[in-house]
DNA sequence: TTCCGATTGAAACAGCCGTTTGAACTTCTG
DNA sequence: CAGAAGTTCAAACGGCTGTTTCAATCGGAA
């Protein structure tokens, strides 16, 4: 009962309570995402919220909690899986799906009209990650991957099971990724990329159509991948 | 003349005079990639290479200082284009210079061998650019990445100019940066993957593979490249 | 209104951390 | 040896920063 009081306001509550609280979110999620965790002094962030100092430590019992909340809240705005799995057609040949799937990644990750910290964010995490990652792999990352593999698994003609079908999801989103990932560099090396709608739909067609060529390729010589190093040593 | 005593030591000098200098820098790289510029102390990377907390700010003016020779000291250790060049037979077909192209590029990435640190440190370059930046880009990455334009234009038998060279090249980078810049969450997803020499040929050779059949099959289908949206809006 | 819990506010606290200091020690030069 | 310059050391300083405190304010229930 101890922490009765902040979790009844992080649920859900009256929309009135939850004010200064998803203002803290948002400026958090902002600085945090710019200048990392250790980087951000909580004054700053309250400052840019309009919140008092006190304020985080009373709604999230400290800086570390608000980070928590704030890579939640992070993902919960990014792609949701649900979103995903309705917007593919369930009988549309497999090529269709990869395509939906990826259009729908490129637009959450790129498009402007997210929160757009949400990126930034999430790449910090895999360069330094913190506590907060294994909640977020167990109950984002996860489902979104497994839709994946059965898509692959259905384009390359084996069982969601087979070895082959990691390599080649991993081919897919490792091109999905990129282009958030690396953003500075590639815009230096492409001063004319500024990641319109327009250029993240071409991004996106090249990579579909590439992983496409790709996986239609292997089908039938996926010998390969029976024997994996186990990399028990 | 205020800076001569650090100046003289900086450059070259006697090996005993640098011995902490250097080792201040081995050990500042390996935590400034693990933990980011605010995250550390400079109490811990004393501590890490043996040396007094003052000698920091005698060798380096500073923190700051410090990282900002960190930063040279590992483009100075990472990949170098020579010796990619040197490792490409210049008469193999594409598809081999392909192959030693990103199994190089693994090996110098994920090996054990080098200062492990490279590659962490640069990710975050990725994320919070510094001023740095540029003259990375500049002399290392631009180089390597024209060799890989090279490679790529022969394999789709069009001219480096081509604008489908652009994106199969980057198609090709993103599958070798993606293992290197994700392995949080890879770790977390494949838990057998340890990365051993023998995993790293696997995946490398995967990636071969894939942008191999990527490539072979679209060629003579690039018609759809020719018209880039210009983004200039 | 009055009471009570939830929230906000200004100020102070505690301790961490980059930097500085000044002396001791080493090494080289004359 | 004497002296100087370069380097290392332990200790302390200064201020920044996450947290706490406690009083003030708000909002609804009786």
């Amino acid at each position: 009962m101890s922490t009765a009081k902040t979790d009844k306001t992080s649920d859900t509550g009256h929309p009135a309570e939850q004010d200064t609280r998803v203002r803290l979110l948002e400026a958090a999620g902002e600085v945090f995402a710019e200048r990392g965790f250790h980087g951000v002094q909580i004054r700053d962030i309250c400052a840019l919220a309009g919140a008092n100092i006190a304020a985080v430590n009373y709604h999230f019992k400290g800086k570390e909690g608000l980070y928590r909340e704030v890579l939640k809240y992070a993902h919960h705005c990014a792609m949701a899986v649900d979103e995903l799995q309705v917007a593919i057609p369930p009988d549309a040949p497999a090529e269709q799906k990869l395509g939906v799937f990826v259009h729908t990644f490129f637009r959450s990750m790129l498009s402007g009209g997210r929160p757009s910290w949400n990126g930034k964010l999430l790449a910090r995490e895999m360069i330094e990650p913190s506590a907060a990652l294994d909640d977020l792999v167990m109950s984002e990352i996860t489902p979104k991957f497994a839709l994946l593999r059965s898509i692959v698994a259905e384009m390359l003609g084996v069982a969601i099971e087979h070895p082959a079908v990691r390599w080649f999801g991993a081919s897919v989103i490792s091109q999905c990724l990129f282009w958030e990932h690396n953003k500075p560099v590639i815009q230096r090396l492409y001063p004319d990329l500024s990641y319109s709608d327009e250029q993240i739909r071409f991004i996106a067609d090249h990579v579909v159509r590439t992983c496409t060529f790709a996986m239609l390729g292997a089908r039938g010589k996926l010998d390969e991948y029976a024997t994996w190093p186990e990399g028990k040593r």
